[in-house]
DNA sequence: TAGATTGTTAATCGATTAACAATC
DNA sequence: TAGATTGTTAATCGATTAACAATC
């Protein structure tokens, strides 16, 4: 299915509201309800459902059910996947242990790191592997997801790894813009870049 | 200075690579080269810097301490600032104790909880207080910046308290909504998010 | 001078919003 | 039927890119 750029980073938003309207036994949502609990317009959520072949009902809304299950079914939810990370630092640690993941049906199966100290320790409910253990992982597991949470001097290397095993997409904390072939998507999430931009806002008056 | 959204995401991306630039000694940077760098293209960059009134210098490019200067001003890195955390669960200390703040002149420098188990203890360099000492701590210390690393459920009630204190700029983990008065900014920086759009690309064929 | 790279305008692309007929 | 909300088209807005004269 094809769907703007946009469009997809809304999608587990309205899933999200989608979820919680489930779990409250609310059986109806018009885009004007999921909109305010978004700060997003009616016109852009229906928009934006276009896609799906579930379709709206006129004067009563979105049945809640229908488009959780097609949203579910849009994000892959229905099939576990695995995801593995590289850099057990604070935030790798962190983000191995993160619940809200579980949503997705994504689990965060396998750690890596170089340094000695952390590598054979547990996060969570991974062991820590050596990173030249890689290959050997992601060839007997099926892992296409990767975290990249370590820092810019290693960064690319490692993404070099990453590709060479087949990982498809990469969510890169790393403060190094990645070059990959094209068939690799890449999603940074550079935290220093956020906190400018909200320092940045932060000043009087602007 | 008014600046496009886009535009300002950037302006931490150029300091970033002016920084290595002129750590490694290089005078001058073409906005090509930097585009290289960044995957950005060189017109978008040239673009991007219009607004400042250091120029580059035809068929030499930008001065690379003069356009960091620059770009120091504007992201008010001469000014150090303090920023708060609530929430000092896993993510919420990954981040507190996270080194990539420094270069920005920022320092998480109060860490609030109500875990009794958490409160009292030390994060980094700050002991973790009890969240009714929030708005004793932001008068004293003048406090504009604040980190929401919280549970959905708490989120809302918490950023209200943030509002009432003064704090004029929020980066929000927690995955809701939150709703604040216009003058006050919020990012979102929701994991979940993150995660879901890359594992959507992980899909063999898309 | 010739070559490189700038700043800027105009064209294009993509995303959001307003408006409204269709429909339950 | 009247009222509410949908799906969709057209208008608008914002961001990116191509093109190129100006300039070092």
């Amino acid at each position: 299915m094809d769907v703007s750029k946009a469009t997809l980073e809304r999608f587990p938003l309205y899933y999200r509201v989608l979820r919680r309207a489930h779990r409250d036994g609310v059986p109806y949502l018009s885009s004007e309800e999921m909109g305010r609990e978004l700060g997003i317009r009616g016109t852009q959520i229906r928009k934006d459902l276009t896609c799906f072949k579930e379709k709206g009902v006129p004067s009563v809304g979105y049945s809640v059910i229908r488009l959780k299950a097609q949203l579910e079914e849009f994000l892959g939810i229905h099939t576990p996947k695995e995801a593995l990370i590289i850099g057990v630092g604070d935030l790798g640690k962190a983000l191995t242990k993160f619940g809200g993941f579980q949503h997705l049906n994504i689990r965060i199966s396998e750690a890596f790191d170089c340094d000695p100290e952390v590598i054979g320790t547990t996060v969570g409910s991974t062991v820590v592997r050596n990173i030249d253990q890689l290959s050997k992982v992601v060839n007997s597991e099926d892992i296409t997801i990767a975290i990249l949470a370590v820092p810019g001097t290693v960064a690319q290397e490692l993404a070099d790894k990453l590709v060479e095993v087949g990982i498809l997409s990469i969510w890169n904390f790393s403060p190094r813009t990645l070059v990959v072939p094209p068939e690799v998507f890449v999603r940074n999430e550079d935290l220093s870049t956020g906190l400018a931009v909200v320092a940045h806002h932060a000043k009087q008056g602007e």
